[in-house]
DNA sequence: TTCAACTGCTTGACTTCTAAACTATTTACA
DNA sequence: TGTAAATAGTTTAGAAGTCAAGCAGTTGAA
């Protein structure tokens, strides 16, 4: 057995026997997410010298050949723009994207992959199907199925819940009983 | 509908309709785990100026009245050991946990919670418990427990996997076909 | 037509995580 | 016993993320 299933399956550990059932499937969720997402992290970076994230984002432009606004890989990705402009600078000047002016709107950058991205990004994109096609070798086909169409249902809910205003996003002013860190911005 | 909706669902974008399942299952999986998580990730900072990673430590240490070491914190936190040492120093100054030392060796520390450490952890818990309530609201018991044991059988074939001599963990000096970032550490 | 409000992106200060090198201690064994 | 190897934890440089402030361009209403 790994050195993790040994202490009690990482983060699912932190499930008492007694806690509510959403409690456990959303720590037996999350383990499985960070398992699976650090083997992929790791042979990104031990095969191909690069990060999720640069292959996260570079997959979102080979669907869209016509390329993308900052904004709209910012909402693809779920991260913020601040992010996007940082990742679209390396690879552009890395080579594999490139910004092209929007001609209605010259607020606008249109990106999209360099050809020579593109042929990279495919080299990659065919080890991930197959690293992903490894992971889940043991499961059988039924299984997976279900899986998927489970979480796709999941999915549904929460995208519903999050729309619905009984779910205030943000209480207009949190009370913080907490002392917070009273030395932000890094070592002393 | 949110923002992300629009946007074709966010992570689970990247699938095309001719993925591989295996693909398109672990995209919708990120997708519901990184949704879950920001939720999450929100709340705790909004309601408690908390971070997530401080509650899963406190958590660890809630199921463990006697205290654990730095590795093993590491182990079911799926983090690096430099990471529970800055965490650790955190909790510590901010008076949530304690470092005691072990008898039998002296590189050793345990840490545990503070009295109050685990009476304000508990506030949060319980919160926490409510979110995901909230959450997972929509969904059918039935469903859930489908889900949950359909992660808890992806999980296994995970742990057992990832122990399995076919995987190599790292390929012994793997090819870099690609060039690394000419400027590693920031901007120019 | 002009100006206030909005939008799209960038910047800068900061946090959190990783990987790898380092220190201190323990263990194994010749 | 003495020393090499292993182990526990810390440190450091760098990646990648957040948030908030800022700037340039666009929009809309007086």
């Amino acid at each position: 057995m790994s050195r993790l299933a040994r202490v009690e399956l990482g983060l699912e550990a932190r499930a008492h026997r007694e806690d509510h059932l959403d409690t456990r499937m959303w720590l037996r969720l999350l383990a499985c997410s960070t398992d699976i997402e650090q083997a992929i992290r790791q042979r990104l970076r031990q095969q191909f010298g690069t990060t999720l994230s640069r292959f996260d984002y570079l997959a979102q432009l080979e669907r869209h050949p016509k390329g993308l606004r900052m904004s709209e890989l910012s909402a693809c990705l779920m991260v913020t723009g601040g992010n996007v402009t940082g990742l679209t600078d390396q690879l552009v000047q890395e080579g594999w994207v490139q910004r092209t002016e929007d001609s209605r709107d010259r607020r606008v950058w249109r990106v999209r992959l360099t050809a020579e991205g593109r042929r990279r990004f495919e080299q990659m994109a065919a080890a991930h199907e197959g690293w992903l096609r490894q992971l889940f070798k043991p499961m059988q086909n039924a299984e997976k199925k279900a899986l998927y169409d489970q979480l796709g249902q999941l999915r549904q809910h929460l995208l519903a819940t999050s729309d619905s205003p009984t779910t205030p996003a943000a209480p207009a002013a949190a009370a913080w009983p907490i002392k917070r860190n009273p030395n932000p911005g890094g070592r002393p």
